[in-house]
DNA sequence: ATGAAAGCGCTAACAT
DNA sequence: ATGTTAGCGCTTTCAT
């Protein structure tokens, strides 16, 4: 029920229901050393209820210090319309926020704007807290909100020690695609990472991968091992290279499903056969993969599960609850 | 340069400055009428960048009544891992806001939580505008917010008259891509269309298709018709259905991008040729399409240029500017 | 069990 | 050309 089309307050609420502004507050905001009859209560609740009451977030904000809002963090921009992990991470970092009576506030850096809007944004305390997803490359300011104490949380991997983060195990999975082909009689193994710009995590991947070979005792070939961004155009950009090159691989692991996709067509228009000349492994579980052709194999990522973390990790960390500290 | 661990604030900028708080709300705000002398300009701006002064986001927002954040409505949750041209409204929104100075918040509504979450949020004040996308059922928050002259645009179509929209011209694809089939000889088509829920379009979806056949003279088939949402895995199963049921379509007209990949699968499956026995016109032009095997045809739409109509647009309604009426 | 009062940090009308 | 002053709507300590 609204009575009035102007806003109403707190004030408003506190003056129907015959209290003081304290009180509305009090019970609106469930406060536990304010003991407050069940009658009061009931009273203010149905004022509020009346009015249509909603309480003015930037200035419970200002009082109370809490913004009540989430950022996430995605660089580069470029990145947000064709990564499908961060599609899913995005879904269920909202889900968290949803149940948790948190906001959302999506933030990116593009090389044209100033690279620390996002510093910016914390500092003008308009998030509690970030998850970052991205390419880490070097940056100070992230590093210096994480030394800070700031509430951060990282998807995958970043050189400060101090971080917490969801890991991304993408090496973990990258081991286990190569293992996989191998196991499958595989030797000539292309590689094809997801690594663009600075990304801190290119050499590590690269390691991951040329020791899985080693173990097996597979010569590294350079000229098989090429870098993507994370989209589909890339992948197939990098097949095309690998495969002009000279002969060809007979299985290729790729950084992530897009990248797979995109390989697989530049693979299929050289006149090669999936899996039969060329067996391909993606990363991610897009939801398209099993619709590919043909059906990408791809190692599972727990996405939703992650996205989970990073978010509920977050909100630990604003709450300065024990867990958070694990 | 930072020199103090704590926060500063304009108070202390103005002491540094030996300024009141007032000139650097004026200065820092480019204010119109207030004529600054220039030395002072210059001063205030150092000390600023000194002390590493960045404005309290909640402070400015109460006092100044604007948020200067863009909310983005997403309906439902679901939706958001798997639909693409969300994606691609997301990443050219999330452009304009960066050029505009806007934050974006990115709001949903589950069937689980109350649907006016962002109703709430409006009237909490903690954004300035809306941008909604997602299926139109009948929703009175919405319509309510639309007539009270909040700022709001519709990605798509909505039954409010009053709305501004920037128009998805589903219907205009629809006709064109059942057009395209029918004008290379096919007489037997499939629509799969892109209907969860109690989706207002859907009916008008339906009828646009079916005119298209009405005019070529074809039989409208009700058994070669089917809903998705907005998945792949929904064209997968859709089409299956339709293969099921008898006779095959020789052409599939599909709501969009991701439904066609999964409709391809399901073709394949059933071990007819694309595009030799069944061809197939997706929607959306998403990022893969082209790496579909075969490659996707597709009708393109400018999902880029849209989510930039969506941002200029509800900016310059916020502003109240001229051109929002148009 | 409830209220009074003092901010939170900023903007903007109104002086000067 | 710059400062004074009064809010914006809420939270929260301290009294009662």
């Amino acid at each position: 029920m609204v009575n009035s089309r102007k806003r109403s307050t707190s004030r408003d609420v506190a003056e129907q229901a015959g209290v003081s502004r304290t009180t509305v507050s009090f019970v609106l905001n469930d406060v536990r050393h304010a003991n407050i009859s069940d009658d009061t209560r009931q009273r203010v609740r149905r004022a509020a209820a009346e009015l249509g009451y909603v309480p003015h977030a930037a200035a419970r904000a200002l009082a109370g210090g809490k913004s009540g809002t989430l950022g996430l963090l995605v660089r580069p921009l470029k990145m947000l319309p064709v990564d499908a992990f961060l599609h899913q991470l995005l879904h269920s970092l909202m889900e968290v926020c949803l149940e948790r009576g948190y906001r959302l506030l999506v933030e990116t850096a593009s090389s044209s704007s100033p690279p620390e809007t996002y510093v910016q944004m914390v500092r003008a305390k308009q998030i509690d807290g970030l998850v970052v997803l991205g390419v880490y490359e070097e940056d100070p300011g992230l590093t210096a909100l994480i030394e800070s104490g700031y509430p951060v949380v990282l998807v995958g991997h970043h050189p400060s020690p101090e971080s917490r983060m969801v890991s991304s195990a993408d090496e973990d999975g990258i081991a286990r695609s190569t293992a996989h082909l191998i196991g499958l009689g595989h030797r000539r193994l292309a590689f094809i990472h997801y690594a663009p710009l600075g990304d801190l995590g290119e050499e590590l991947r690269l390691r991951v991968f040329a020791r899985a070979l080693e173990r097996a005792d597979i010569l590294y070939l350079p000229g098989l091992v090429m870098g993507g961004d994370f989209s589909a155009a890339s992948g197939y950009e990098a097949m095309r290279r690998i495969l002009a090159a000279g002969q060809p691989p007979t299985a290729l692991v790729a950084g992530n499903d897009t990248i797979a996709i995109g390989a697989m067509a530049a693979i299929r228009e050289a006149g090669y056969c999936i899996p039969g000349d060329i067996a391909v492994v993606g990363y991610d579980d897009i939801p398209t993969a099993r619709f590919a052709a043909p059906p990408l194999t791809t190692m599972r990522v727990p996405a939703h599960a992650m996205g989970r973390a990073c978010g509920e990790m977050a909100i630990a960390m604003i709450r300065g609850e024990p867990e958070a500290m694990r």
